[in-house]
DNA sequence: AGCACGCCGACT
DNA sequence: GTCGGCGTGCTC
């Protein structure tokens, strides 16, 4: 017997080992086996007939029995396929580490996949929507998986589980030993309810499951490393399989969401509107940007705190992009209408999407004042604002990124009994819902600008997630150069459905997902070979293919492709022809399907 | 990914 | 004269 293995490594086949006699192996089992003189874990893949001399043999079990069902290492396949990351690494990451070489444990059988239930997926929309999602949990009383986007909200969400029954958390906040006994635990049925992130995907799930997405819209379901592929879709996908019921939660869904919501292939449950707090925008425009609060703003913030009340005065990073202090027109590139990116060092404008350089313009395209600045308030410049204009405020910055461990503890403890918080998203955190007297954007411009497509679908999703945090006598006060954009209306008027109607309109028209998918290629090593590759893709029917950008030393050259539903196929076959027989020095490819932002 | 092989700069 | 840089290539 041949046993194909997948190790996690960045190679695309398997590797063939011999079965000693007397060892019982199976697919979705990990074993260790020989490579290149080292021992290490690989996924078995397949097991076939045959004999080759040549093969070496596989050392031993790493687990007593298949941790995958077959439907399990199907699903594997297809995200390995869907998102063009080895399966080795697939399995890697989605599976708990294989327990510690002691003694060989009992040998749990993972079931095999359910019959279709075939109900549709459903969306929970608005106020409540985790508490409705823990009731159906508790009424349907069958097997649950909550998929959260980070190990905080899962250690949460297992407290709140609790209550119904014993909980296996299978995301890395617990040892990994704890890890894989709970996905044993959930393999043989001992126990119901899991908590997890998206690790914890390919955990196995007894008859009449149901499988949970929180904040579906959080890029944090889709984190570097491989499998590049975002928690949601494979939910999807699992659901449409297996035919486990699947709930997605959002305040503000994912455009894609909202979009197949629309034509009916998930089940939107909104819930009723709650109060909303009064939202007022601050016009901006053609004010001497020496002072980062406008008096609407500074005003807001006096009569919070007189109430007593808690401030959060959201803040972005510095910006990018080019903007007009006049009439507070951005920038943007002519073709794919997202703000070109601003480099102060180099002078240059570029748009990241087309690569398409745009001259450094003297005056205001739009209404051709004089006054064209980057824009950006950092944290520290508006703390030291407020500071000098609240002295005796307790006043605290807060920016995890920016502070990590012990510093960042410090900030938070500071953070949690400050009147006045600045500090950007993840800063929203601290503030329960309904508990502040005011959030205040000081520049959300800069977000909005930002030179990616999902700008305005990014910074609605933090207005309204900080408007849910304000009481409803309190207020939102936003700062902006563009007061009737609609990210900003729909905003003031509680009004979901408007923001995605102008969304989807403006995705629809350019060509972005959901209505077409997107992937970013990249060569390293080779410049000429990455033209090559470019010039390859826009011979491919249907691709779009955007002009190939290279750094500096053409080292790394990128390319965005722009393609339908099957775009990770046409990737599929470039990629085989690329790295193909016969031909020699190709560099390395690397391909990002559906990217949930630029970054270059 | 790891890990070895391989050909060019500063050191005991 | 060697030690070591990481570019390149392979792993059943």
């Amino acid at each position: 017997m041949i046993a194909d293995v997948a190790f996690d490594a960045p190679v695309d086949h398997p590797f063939s080992y011999r079965v000693p006699g007397g060892l019982c192996v199976a697919p979705g089992q990990r074993v260790w086996a020989p490579l290149r003189g080292a021992a290490r874990v690989g996924m078995i893949i397949a097991v076939r007939d045959g004999a080759d001399a040549a093969l070496k043999p596989l050392a031993r079990p790493a687990d007593p029995a298949p941790v995958l069902p077959p439907g399990g290492l199907e699903l594997a396949r297809w995200i390995s396929a869907e998102s063009l990351s080895p399966l080795g690494s697939t399995c890697a990451a989605l599976l708990p580490p294989p327990p510690v070489p002691a003694g060989a444990g009992g040998s749990p059988s993972v079931r095999g996949p359910r019959a279709a239930s075939g109900s549709k997926p459903v969306l929970l929309l608005g106020g409540g929507r985790e508490r409705r999602l823990l009731e159906q949990i508790e009424r349907t009383g069958g097997p649950a998986l909550i998929i959260a986007p980070d190990v905080e909200a899962a250690a949460r969400w297992a407290r709140h589980l609790a209550r119904l029954g014993r909980v296996a958390r299978l995301d890395s906040g617990v040892p990994d030993v704890e890890r894989a006994t709970s996905w044993r635990a959930l393999a043989d049925g001992a126990v119901r309810l899991a908590t997890g992130t998206r690790s914890a995907l390919l955990a196995p799930l007894g008859a009449g499951a149901m499988v949970a997405v929180l904040d579906e819209q959080e890029a944090a379901h889709k984190p570097p490393g491989p499998p590049r592929i975002h928690a949601r879709d494979v939910c999807l996908e699992r659901a449409a399989r297996e035919g486990v019921a699947l709930a997605l939660t959002a305040a503000t869904p994912s455009v894609e969401t909202w979009w197949r919501a629309d034509s009916g292939r998930i089940v939107a449950e909104p819930a009723q509107a709650g109060p909303w707090p009064t939202v007022t925008l601050a016009d901006t425009r053609g004010i001497l940007r020496r002072e980062p609060l406008t008096p609407p703003l500074a005003r807001a913030i006096r009569e919070a705190l007189a109430a007593g009340r808690r401030v959060f005065l959201g803040v972005s990073r510095l910006a990018s992009s080019l903007a007009c202090d006049e009439c507070g027109d951005v920038v943007r590139c002519a073709e794919c209408r997202i703000a070109l990116a601003f480099s102060r060092a180099a002078a240059t404008l570029v748009c990241r999407l087309c690569a398409r350089p745009g001259p450094l313009p003297d005056t205001c395209p739009a209404c051709h004042g004089r006054r064209l600045s980057p824009f950006g308030w950092g944290t520290e410049r508006v703390e030291h604002a407020v500071r000098r204009r609240f002295p005796g405020a307790r006043i605290a910055r807060y920016d995890p990124d920016a502070a990590r461990g012990a510093r960042g503890e410090a900030q938070r403890a500071a953070a949690a009994v400050a009147d006045v918080v600045i500090g950007t998203r993840a800063a929203l955190r601290l503030f329960g819902p309904a508990t502040l007297g005011l959030a205040g954007f000081v520049a959300p411009d800069q977000l909005l600008r930002l030179p990616d497509f999902r700008a305005g679908e990014r910074t609605f999703a933090l207005l309204w997630a900080a408007a849910e945090r304000v009481r409803p006598d309190g207020a939102v006060i936003v700062q902006s150069q563009n007061p009737t954009h609609y990210v900003f209306d729909a905003l003031t008027r509680q009004d979901l459905p408007a923001f995605y109607r102008h969304e989807l309109k403006f995705r629809a028209e350019l060509g972005y997902p959901p209505f077409r998918r997107l992937a970013v290629v990249s060569v390293r090593g080779a410049a000429a070979e990455g033209h090559r590759l470019a010039a390859a893709l826009g011979e491919v029917p249907g691709l779009t293919v955007y002009p190939a950008t290279a750094d500096r030393r053409g080292r790394l050259v990128r390319v965005v492709v722009k393609g339908g539903p099957d775009l990770p196929e046409f990737l599929r076959r470039v990629r085989a022809d690329f790295r193909g027989p016969g031909s020699r020095r190709l560099g390395i490819m690397d391909v990002e399907v559906d990217p949930v932002e630029w970054r270059s």
